[in-house]
DNA sequence: TTAAAACCTGTGAGCTACTCATGGGTCAAG
DNA sequence: CTTGACCCATGAGTAGCTCACAGGTTTTAA
């Protein structure tokens, strides 16, 4: 199979296939008439599980590990499941971080209600902002604006 | 004040202080004896909006574009509330989304009790992942697993 | 007085997992 | 024989820092 037919076989786009295969997790051999790379079954195999993996949150250095162990004949599985644990742990954190986030977002929004527009006067910016007051704060969290790059497309 | 000295008044790192001075949040002038950065009262107001608002979930640009419109004399809280509601949005979103994902993690964690440690034989690699079903799959969501680089620590 | 510690400078790379652009080669159909 | 659809490798861009590099400056203590 070309690039493009992994690709689809695997419903994932061709400059991922690129992108692993870049990565070292798909080993494709070479068509020697004209350069094309060959993709088998095993690497069909592969890329699902890896997409499979990542849909469950594994990263690609995981991933790569995952697949080299069993290239090497040795279970990954009770690597895959301890990271997995890990996973879910930091998951959830992430879940209780945005839930905090929505909260100072939404008692925020709730105090503006009855802020006027200031015009900025040398001394302050924007009340909205600078009069809020940042009560229990971000544990360890990220507010990070978790920006659109995010969106799996697959 | 030199930039560690801003840094520490507004609760964050110099590194952070220099990258909001490249991307011209800051505009701190020179002293000509060393030149040396020299920030002043107002550097420091803008600099604790930014994080402010940063834990908002205000991007970069967005609260650049604050700034300037508050240099220019215009009120910037009419748009401040615009784009924090659809801020609020996209958390709740976000919220959702990772929601979906333990789900999938939790129901794959209950389904593996029951299975065995598989060892690799050229068909399968782990059979966890490659027999976890994806029954409702990650709408357009974001499987990534927000790395610990997401992690403040101001 | 001088030497080391502790600060400052700008710039460039690294992080994640792709995605897109560039500039070019290959191939089937008309 | 050209048009268009595919393939190739590689480099840059994404967000918001963080860290490393190679220096210059200031402070402190011997």
């Amino acid at each position: 199979m070309k690039v493009n037919e992994l690709a689809k076989a695997a419903g994932t786009s061709s400059d991922t296939v690129r992108y692993y295969t870049r990565e070292g997790l798909l080993n494709p051999s070479r068509n020697p008439a004209n350069n094309y790379q060959q993709f088998d079954a095993d690497d069909l195999r592969r890329l699902r599980f890896a997409r499979k993996a990542r849909q469950l949150g594994f990263s690609l250095p995981e991933i790569k590990t995952i697949l080299h162990r069993a290239d090497d004949h040795h279970s990954p599985c009770p690597m895959v499941r301890e990271v997995f644990e890990q996973r879910l742990d930091h998951v959830e954190q992430e879940i209780a971080e945005l839930q905090r986030l929505r909260d100072r977002m939404q008692s925020a929004l709730k105090a503006w209600q009855a802020m006027p527009d200031g015009t900025p006067d040398g001394h302050t910016i924007c009340q909205l902002i600078e009069h809020w007051d940042d009560a229990d704060g971000p544990a360890t969290a990220s507010a990070t604006p978790v920006s659109s790059k995010e969106l799996n497309h697959d």
